[in-house]
DNA sequence: TTCTTATTGCAACTCAGTCGCAAATGTCAC
DNA sequence: GTGACATTTGCGACTGAGTTGCAATAAGAA
């Protein structure tokens, strides 16, 4: 869907190795192919583009290379607002925390950054003593080019996951 | 845990009526257990609680009932950083919208508004012209209790849902 | 009270994510 | 290169949140 803007985004394999952390063909698979995303890609997904690359691997690596990620903050997940279904989806962490737009009529995911965000971070901690390490900011709605196209049938995508009247 | 601090919220129930949806003794007893929540509740507290009033309650009927306050943008659903597991939290709609601190060690919930969340809304408005219709924003780290009561023993409780070193 | 339609409870299901364990493999010292 | 050893993998069985079709029930209007 929707390529990617480009904020600096970290060499993952780099940052693996010289953390010390064992790079088996698996990881370095997943983490390729994580790198090289044109979207966010859900578990499923990752699963799959590194079964090309090496058949064999299983759910459970995936799972356990994304926790691995996570926790050594080499990657961000995201809910995109629940668009399609309670799946996360990952993006390598960038240089500057940005924000995500999840348009409920197309679908497409939009970012987006600003220094006002960075102040709003800034003034959480100062305000509040909080320490942040993790953020994330989304937001569902409607995005211009749907807006402008069909002003009237805004919403042919459901709501995040929502079903009846 | 943290008591919530006072946003004006909707009177649900009102809410509900006026928009002429029929009121059965479930959905009045969810929409109050929501109302009177001290916390955020999950789905399965939901549950529980709506039970107390009514014994025979279906999950079924709890999730039904969510997805329609949901999708009246009357209740707003939260990860809350999946600090514990991947359920979502439910808290009755704000008149201002605020994000949601969770601390990594204690399990806290923050809440938190300003303008400047307020300015930054406005801006990705303007910018991108994405018509916003939800947000959420958290945050997950250390609070100001956690920081200062233990500096060096801060992550005590796991990762946002991470298990291996 | 009756009628119509929306809602409920039930039970079976889906799907993301987790876990224990034996087999395989990366890394380091030699 | 070779061997030793801790780490990681694949497997399979599992958990737990959320969904769905359907027959029975209850709300609200007439």
């Amino acid at each position: 869907m929707s390529p990617r803007p480009q904020f600096d985004r970290r060499a993952l394999l780099d940052e693996l190795s010289s953390r010390g952390i064992r790079l088996t063909a698996q990881r370095r698979a997943l983490v390729e192919v994580i790198q090289e995303a044109h979207q966010h890609l859900d578990a499923a997904s990752l699963l799959q583009l590194a079964r090309q690359r090496i058949p064999g691997v299983d759910r459970a690596t995936v799972y356990r290379t994304i926790d691995l990620l996570k926790k050594l903050r080499l990657i961000d997940e995201l809910d995109l607002m629940h668009l399609e279904g309670e799946k996360h989806y990952y993006e390598a962490s960038t240089t500057r925390d940005h924000l995500h737009l999840a348009c409920f009529s197309c679908g497409r995911i939009e970012e987006f950054t600003s220094p006002v965000f960075e102040h709003l971070k800034a003034e959480i901690t100062a305000q509040s003593g909080f320490e942040i390490r993790v953020i994330r900011l989304e937001a569902g709605g409607c995005c211009r080019a749907c807006r402008t196209s069909s002003p009237t049938a805004s919403h042919r995508r459901s709501e995040p996951k929502t079903s009846h009247a």
